[in-house]
DNA sequence: CACGGAGGGAACGGTAGCGTCTACTATTTT
DNA sequence: AAAATAGTAGACGCTACCGTTCCCTCCGTG
């Protein structure tokens, strides 16, 4: 029995989703084509306008594709946890997606991005900062989370942190990145006070 | 007296280089082209390939020439006022430059990318930080910042949390927003006094 | 004044990529 | 088995843009 010389229906939708990310880190969004995904997926470009109209509709539905189902909001019982956690998840995300995460945020005039603004917007960003807010709501019941500091600005500062890295440093995203920003940066913004061994500061305790 | 009809040297490169920022934010990076930018300043394109070679030799001298001179550390004498202005400088960096900081640090891929990602960082990211950290220190030998605070990680905060806000909501960065940033984030990680106002800018600063 | 350099405008040949089409054929469906 | 579907490969006409060249003429300088 010869095995199959063809690549068909999802099989086929898979290479060539993966031929978006592998074009993508090779030569970054601005200089994408429908040729170059078509050649990395080894198909013709028939194959892919069968399917997607444009460059955008193809690149949607591959972040689609990519992108996890939402994650549950982790239940460490501390915050410190729970954050280093939902920036693992993130980080993930960056790396499945080879930074698309970032890279497709709209600027004003890259009016292509729209769509693609979109779907990264409901998809990752707002999942994110909604769990993020979970997570230091529920802190602020058990106790660990200052109940002011349960806001929107400050479910925003991880994740912010993370792009900030990505594009300014490295698109490399070790443990200890992620520990240093829930220490330094996160803990001493939530917590009622600073707990031993962690480099939250132990001058806000109580006493306010 | 007839006025010239034609501009010649600077005033030309002027006018090309404005140009340059009205097509970032009418068409953004991927869609700039030198036939866009040449009609934009109502020139020709030889007057433009006499002086640049690229497209991203061009937009690397039209950077260079919009983005100011390096700031002073301010001198407020209270981190909060201090690290506000410092917001403020890098908001009207992004304003001067349409984006182009944050549209240019999104860049992937070879050839020009590393030129002008390099710009962005060394004149802008760089420096920017830079003049937080040193206002972080000289808060921590006043006394009005604490002395772990005054590192890398924390000076990122702020200008990662509005380029964060530009991309994920909104490319306007009003006044309230930078003071939130300050207020909600920034103060709690870098002030060696907590207290039950520490949210609420009381204090902080004369003539608030 | 004359001269040279440069600005403005247009034309040019070339190319990458687009979107479509065709022919062949592998594979699934009937 | 035959028929239908879709994958593969290549060709095609078109467009935008590139980078260069040319011509005319403005404008600064000697």
């Amino acid at each position: 029995m010869t095995p199959a010389t063809r690549r068909r229906g999802t099989e086929l939708e898979q290479a060539i989703f993966d031929a978006v990310f592998e074009q993508l880190g090779a030569v970054g969004y601005a200089r994408l084509t429908m040729e170059g995904v078509a050649a990395s997926a080894h198909t013709g470009k028939a194959a892919l306008y069968r399917r997607w109209a444009s460059r955008e509709d193809l690149l949607r539905d591959a972040l689609e594709h990519a992108l996890p189902a939402p994650a549950e909001v982790p239940q460490h019982g501390n915050i410190h946890d729970d954050l280093l956690e939902l920036l693992r998840c993130y980080r993930d995300v960056t790396e499945v997606t080879k930074g698309a995460v970032f890279k497709l945020l709209k600027i004003d005039g890259e009016d292509g991005y729209v769509l693609l603004h979109s779907v990264v917007r409901e998809r990752v960003v707002a999942p994110l900062r909604q769990m993020i807010l979970d997570a230091l709501r529920r802190g602020a019941e058990r106790g660990d989370v200052r109940p002011e500091a349960a806001t929107r600005q400050v479910a925003h500062v991880g994740p912010a942190m993370v792009m900030y890295h990505c594009l300014t440093e490295s698109a490399d995203l070790p443990d200890e990145m992620l520990i240093s920003i829930v220490d330094e940066i996160l803990m001493p913004i939530v917590t009622v006070s600073g707990g031993p061994g962690r480099l939250s500061p132990t001058g806000t305790g109580p006493g306010r």
